[in-house]
DNA sequence: GGCGGCTATGTTACTCTATAACCTATCATC
DNA sequence: GATGATAGGTTATAGAGTAACATAGCCGCC
């Protein structure tokens, strides 16, 4: 049942983008929260590709579209909501954050991390989720949050691994 | 099939700490690698209890041991010897460091996180490695490290959360 | 024993990541 | 339009990690 991730295949990213942008609209619609025009552009661009970014490399980003300076706590309020809200994922490994692709279902932070490309795909993987509930149990642990984050080549990149080790971008 | 973890439970720590030790001791020597009196010493700061420790708390407490001041490059040049050796493990939601009781046999970061104790029970469930390295493979995806880092309440914690949610000693 | 290369540690300075504290602007509601 | 609440701006600082270079031990060899 092999099945390559959409974040890994050819596909028109600027449906990726609308798709999630239209979720948060929605999503922050019923719940009665405040996606202001800061949080949305910060949204978009975490959305630019499937690499996550650092809070810094959005700042900048921020502060050459906006053409005046941003500070810190600007980006990492709007981090802080986005995380909040469930429209982002915080990756430890990488101090980095990536847009979830389902942020209506409550679920767990797993994710497939490549060290050559940078991308990083979300799981979906409730069973997962649900053993290491289990195992957790077992230890008399009662589970709050889980972040699963696997290193290593991505199909793309595992194929291309001889040529080229270390292209970033 | 509840039991309890080592680390939750009552015991001998300066039981843990022995073997620890030992088990570097005899580890690096099979390496012909050599395990200092610095390495060492982090190694044992490390064990002194089972909660994860931050670089630099370790450095405070080196600088205290010495009576001199200690610098980071100090304190990161021991961890990172010892994480290459697997005597200790990285906790990336909190920045610190952990002993690895088992430090001879190959295996993956999971560990389980006490919000409240502050606790790190290290897993040993070769199963659920062989789960998430199906689970990536179905993606095309080639397994190289995982990270597991479950955060929630331990047995102890969990049973006095009303009386006392936030001890951290 | 003394030389030369290697590994480990010391030292200084710096980068990157994140938050505290305080102030101002905007929004919602009455 | 006053009032309270939330969001964003600003400054400063804390916390985590590394680069670069100097020094000190260690080891094998002559
Ligand atoms: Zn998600
Ligand atoms: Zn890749
Ligand atoms: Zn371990
Ligand atoms: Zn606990």
């Amino acid at each position: 049942m092999e099945h390559t991730p959409i974040a890994c295949s050819h596909h028109d990213h600027n449906h990726c983008i609308s798709d999630a942008l239209e979720a948060a609209r929605q999503l922050c619609l019923g719940r009665g929260v405040r996606l202001t025009d800061l949080r949305l552009q910060v949204l978009e661009l975490i959305w630019q590709n499937h690499k996550p970014l650092g809070a810094y490399t959005l700042m900048e980003m921020l502060a050459k579209a906006n053409t005046r300076r941003v500070a810190p706590p600007t980006v990492y309020r709007a981090l802080d909501f986005l995380l909040e809200q469930g429209l982002i994922h915080r990756i430890n490994v990488l101090n980095a954050f990536i847009g979830c692709p389902s942020p209506t279902t409550k679920h767990q932070s797993h994710f497939l991390i490549c060290r050559a490309c940078g991308i990083a795909i979300e799981l979906n993987q409730p069973e997962l989720s649900q053993q290491i509930i289990g195992v957790a149990r077992d230890a008399g642990f009662a589970v709050e949050t889980q972040s699963l984050e696997v290193s290593g080549l991505c199909a793309n990149c595992a194929g291309n691994t001889e040529h080229s080790e270390h292209r970033h971008e």
